[in-house]
DNA sequence: GCCAACGTTGGC
DNA sequence: GCCAACGTTGGC
């Protein structure tokens, strides 16, 4: 079992967007290291049943929100075959797809925001790459510990 | 809206 | 295969 955080900006899909669907594509992440972790066949991927934090970015504040669950792996991001989408992949195919991205399920929405301030100020979270100067990976793993006191930060009091 | 950081692209 | 230019992310 492995803890994860995944960042979406909340005027694009947010936590209540997720609660809403209960269950949805993370489409749109076009950076090879994210895409491999939702990528089954890779050595860095996702497994199914594994936690991640839902991250508001660029927002106001940004915060931890709430939970979600991986689902499915390695489906091909549909996104990439429409031509009108933002994120169109003109050297995609069916048949040979470039981006992926997994299928994710809603589990809670945090009583409270645990904001990206707050988490500065944690000396157990003082390893998270979110905290890392200069970091934009849209998603990356974490350790159970850091991921239960995000949690526990969350869980109001 | 600014801009630092950094991934990607493409010329050579 | 180097690396400058360019585009994007995301905090502020």
């Amino acid at each position: 079992m492995a803890y994860w955080l995944m960042k979406s900006e909340p005027e694009v899909y947010s936590i209540d967007d997720f609660r809403r669907d209960q269950r949805t594509l993370w489409t749109g992440v076009r950076n090879y290291q994210a895409r491999n972790f939702m990528m089954a066949d890779h050595p860095t991927a996702m497994k199914l049943g594994d936690s991640f934090i839902f991250y508001h970015s660029n927002a106001e504040p940004s915060a931890a929100v709430g939970l979600g669950k991986i689902h499915r792996l390695s489906v091909p991001d549909p996104e990439q075959f429409q031509k009108k989408s933002e994120y169109f992949e003109p050297r995609a195919t069916k048949a040979k797809p470039i981006w992926y991205c997994a299928e994710v399920e809603f589990e809670l929405r945090f009583a409270r925001p645990v904001t990206l301030e707050e988490m500065r100020g944690e000396k157990a979270l003082a390893k998270l790459e979110l905290l890392k100067r200069g970091t934009r990976l849209s998603i990356f793993p974490m350790s159970e510990a850091e991921f239960q006191h995000i949690l526990r930060m969350g869980s109001g009091d």
